[in-house]
DNA sequence: ATGAAAGCGCTAACAG
DNA sequence: CTGTTAGCGCTTTCAT
């Protein structure tokens, strides 16, 4: 111990990991960490993660798909002790055969067997159903999907709860214009709407973020909302809030989605598969982008 | 080659670290990643590291001190290659003398001896001073600032240039407030504030979340923005365009900040030593929450 | 050119 | 209970 203090030793994290093999580094891949919605989870995450004894290797992907494996794979090589995938856009073989080769794995917003990863999923379908029905009690009739990418799990739940509510409602689908899932989508996206010369009274979007886009070129075009057109969004970013008029949208419990993400993870590192998968409620957050239930 | 494929072969680069000394690994600490300064800075970064073979390690310290000694302990344990520390809170002396530890370090709003680590600066004063000029040529003589916590070397900087221009100007500041430097610290400020029973024409916050937080007071009190009181922010986050009145702020060049970074960090842990310091001019943008220039 | 061997700093197993 | 040793998987040096 004195020699300790005189030579200021400290140990060699990486020279332990190899003796022990394990790293004592997990690592989060999120599609973008610009993304509002995505900081969140990795503080839950990451605040799990610590007192566990963990360290959190975050990693961004920038909505790549090839950087995304590309990144796996780094993480692999480093030997994690374990995985957590954000909205994965690999294809299921790819990704499941990567994933195999992690000590442990858990997805968010993504299925897979339940040997191969854990996973944790928002209840989009649920959430948007409870969505239509709103927007469909208030004599909306004409609605719009503003969606994400196509290889998106969560946006084709999204859509499949849109079109089942309409459904129910002997009602179709107005239009389906997918968008990148940030501002610039948004407006992209209002664009295509309004060019389509469809009728439209309501949008409901992949994100806020392609929301807040799209209220932004209504807004332009002196469009009134919620009078004109309705809009919800999904995620409930702090900006959400704070748009003129403020924006409806699913409320999902980011920091609880990386913390329960990362409990289970750990559960899966250390063999005790207690929870397989969980299921989390979206919550409708009615603001004045739709009018009032 | 055939037997690489035949056993599906990875090289370990905990073993190979391990070997040559060096992890591959950079870190970098940022208070809180979810507010939206940061995962601008973190992408930044990201993105410059990849290329030159990196993997950013990067670390939440969610705005506390103790964590942020510990996170840069696991660091240096882990033999990170070089370390970034974004608006780092410990003392002077506490901070060089765990940074001297690192093969390579870069400060980014912390200045700190060029042998200890190269330095990246937001030139908050002058920035300020553009800022105070823009609001007394518009006639506003009361201003106060939502300051952040006093341990932060930019809130030192904000505050100095404030009080140099307005000391230029005849002027003094009417009101200074210390806030948490997220939307919660900016509704304290704004009560605080208004509490005070000083007048006040102009209030300058330390961030733009601050400055969001306040502008939902003074709006739920009926307080003309700009008429009665100009805001002015700083950062520029997403949502200081967004919000109801749109926010005037300083721009910092979140991103560029952090791919700088970055850059002088692989500098430094390659020995090169090209440039020591860099210093970013923020850029004074003007919206609704303060009358035209 | 290709191959053998030493050793990075740690832990776990074993001997004293 | 303390002390020694083998070896984790890689790179680098040295000998063939």
């Amino acid at each position: 111990m004195a020699a300790v203090r005189e030579l200021d030793y400290r140990p060699n994290t990486l020279a332990k990991g190899l003796k022990i093999a394990r790293s004592g580094i997990v690592g989060l891949i999120v599609p973008d960490i610009v993304n509002p919605f995505f900081p969140e989870i990795i503080r839950g995450a990451e605040l799990a993660a610590r007192p566990a004894g963990y360290t959190l290797l975050c990693c961004n992907v920038v909505e790549d798909p090839a950087r995304e494996e590309e990144v796996l794979e780094t993480l692999l090589n480093r030997r994690v002790d374990g995985v957590i995938i954000c909205s994965a856009r690999m294809s299921d073989k790819r990704l499941f055969d990567t994933v195999k080769r992690c000590k442990a794995a858990v997805l968010i917003n993504r299925s897979a067997p339940k040997s191969i990863a854990g996973t944790i999923e928002v209840d989009y379908r649920r959430g948007m159903i409870a969505a239509v029905d709103h927007l469909v009690r208030n004599d909306r009739r004409h609605i719009a999907y503003a969606g994400g990418h196509a290889t998106s799990r969560g946006d084709q739940q999204r859509r499949q709860g849109i079109l089942e509510a309409l459904d129910g409602h002997g009602l179709e689908l107005v239009l389906d214009v997918p968008c990148s899932p940030d501002i610039q989508g948004g407006v992209a996206g209002a664009t295509a709407f309004l060019d389509s010369g469809r009728q439209i009274d309501a949008i409901i979007c992949y994100n806020d973020l392609i929301a807040i886009g799209l209220l932004g070129v209504l807004k332009e075009r002196s469009i009134a909302i919620p009078h004109d057109i309705a809009v919800i969004g999904c995620d409930d970013i702090l900006a959400a809030s704070l748009v003129n008029p403020p924006l409806s949208t699913l409320r999902v419990a980011k920091e609880d989605l990386g913390a329960a993400a990362m409990r289970m993870l750990i559960d899966r590192i250390d063999q005790r598969h207690i929870q397989q998968g969980i299921v989390i409620e979206p919550e409708l957050v009615l603001r004045a982008s739709t009018e009032g239930p």
